[in-house]
DNA sequence: TATGAATGAGAGTTCATTCAT
DNA sequence: CATGAATGAACTCTCATTCAT
């Protein structure tokens, strides 16, 4: 067969799927991808674990991801899609009130979808992923809060808006975090958080 | 990665070398890997570049540190000793003192604490650590800095403190992880954290 | 790459389609296998890369060439049966002539056709064929040129017109060869190897 | 450990042993890729195969040659300064002497090199080296025999010499490539490419 | 028959760890 | 103790080939 070198690496992507089956199997690599990815972190993870846990051959993992990293990508976008639609929402339903309430909401959905989505942050944490796609992505998210705190009565300047929506994500980090922790701490803390949030939303929308 | 195994495991102990000699290249070998571990990661980390870069062969290596992991292990109780030293300092030089200067105080040492030793943030977040180690660890971590508040005037109940204790934390760990981002960000962004946590203090001990 | 293992095999022939649709195919797929091959060489040559290359799905490809294996003998046999018919013309249009005009005639031939034909020069050095076939192949190409050389006025002696034929066939290998070289290099030596050739044969012909 | 995946890639080069028992194995292993390459050629050879041939640990063969490529260059270099040496030597016990006899005694030494050292074809042959390296190499061995060949009694034209040089090594590719055939077959032709080029140089060294 | 997903042996390569010198 | 060579399991990735649709 062809040198098993390093070959040019025209850019591969990930494949999508042409005929019906493909699709079950791409969903059930993605699952699996996302669940060993999760519990172990990319590093660690294992593209044979992944398979395997997929209950597919190797071979038919990288027929669809041709790398280990596209394959983190590819999750990666997937996620980020979900959140994106996720915070649209949000946005569409609480549109007009108080900066209070909308924290509350975008709280309680962020934390929801980062709880369903262990991999989100294993994948969001990495270490070796490009600045610049980093950077644009959490340019992106930032935005995207950013745009929905601006639609609060009264309406924050655009400028806090970005400021409050950074706040707010390192917030989120904070509770996921806690999530390893025993549940009494949780319990006990994540209120803390959200109502040193309210403080501090009080004091910025009074301005 | 996926750890490469361990393939015996006897004999699991940090040797302490017994000669000044010994010392120096001990204290070499650690901060290589410190650097290493903070630059890559423990995954990524390659106990062949540690050991370049400390200007020592492997084996010299493996003679003080019969493992990565214990390697890791000791770097980390290294800087969790010192971290301790710091804030036992930071409690003897402001006992006493309001809450809100206290936790700035605090903060300020963290803070500089973290910057000074990012192998400590990649050591501490190792998702594959024992459980239990890593559960101690934190608890003796906030039960100082719960034990530091709790010397406010007025006084923090204990179970408050050790709640306090934990928020700050946290915003430690999103101030750490702000450094990556541009210095326009950090620099709106930190001290917005800052005065967040003035107003849940002031909320918090006017209690 | 050290030959992927042809897992079973059974039913090793190439199949004939037998509609014109089919023919079709096969040429295109003949087209890029030569292609190919002609550019990699066997070894690194894909068979998925011939099929996108014919615009085919891989099943396509292996419907008419079972193995890569196959898919090479195919078009070393079919170059092999062109090169024979061009050789045979050159007989048929020059027979009787003097030994140097036939030799420049073929000369002439060859270079045109390997030159058109890159692909033969990868599939006839292939390393690991059949050593019998190989044997048999060169026999018969050397045969038809024996032949034809065999046809000059006057005659060569049969024994010799082999030697000749060899002779002649090294040096368009030199030829070919030097189709990777600088333009000014090709149209510097390929005169001389020709006139190194003449000599040569005036030098046999006086016998 | 560190992710498998294809780090950084530091252009990393052959290791020299710095120990004893180093240089031994360094030896074996180069003898042992020697005889793979020669027998399989690049793509087909297996460093598996080479370490095992070699008596060695895969892990043995990559402290030393980092990269497969890295192997057939370091092989390929060790061959071509031999060719170097050889050819000086040539050079030096022959200078002076008339064309013919200086052409008698080069092809009897290229003969002798490449019949002992068969991996040099294998390797110089590669279609997928870089470019400018097989050129410079060429350019290289050319240099060195058309400055051979310019030292005759009379002297070639420096210009005369160099196409000259690639002649004969053309030749020397026609009378190695033989060597696959049949005994009865290489002692006709051999002989009769040496009267050709001869014949070539009585020409020329006219002029 | 055409299509492309599925398969899995095997290739190159890495790195924690051991051990002779 | 220091050194660096030796080891080999495990990893990512490739590709000839098969087979369900």
């Amino acid at each position: 067969m062809a040198s098993q070198v390093a070959r040019k690496k025209i850019r591969p992507a990930v494949r999508t799927p042409t005929l019906g089956r493909g699709h079950a199997r791409v969903a059930a690599l993605k699952a699996a991808g996302a669940a060993v990815f999760a519990e172990k972190g990319y590093d660690a993870a294992t593209m044979t674990e992944v398979a395997a846990k997929a209950g597919a051959a190797i071979g038919s993992l990288y027929q669809f991801f041709p790398t280990k990293e596209l394959l983190a990508a590819s999750l990666h976008e997937d996620l980020l899609a979900e959140l994106s639609r996720m915070l649209e929402e949000v946005r569409r339903e609480n549109a007009g009130r108080p900066l209070t309430a909308l924290a509350d909401r975008l709280f309680a959905g962020l934390a929801d979808f980062l709880l369903r989505n262990p991999a989100f942050t294993a994948l969001a944490d990495r270490r070796d992923i490009d600045r610049k796609r980093k950077r644009a992505t959490r340019a992106q998210l930032r935005g995207q809060i950013a745009a929905l705190l601006a639609q609060a009565t009264p309406p924050l300047a655009p400028g806090k808006a970005e400021t409050v929506a950074i706040v707010i994500l390192q917030l989120m980090k904070a509770v996921v975090s806690l999530n390893g922790e025993d549940a009494s701490i949780r319990e006990t803390v994540v209120p803390e958080l959200k109502r040193m949030l309210q403080l501090y939303l009080e004091s910025v929308g009074g301005e």
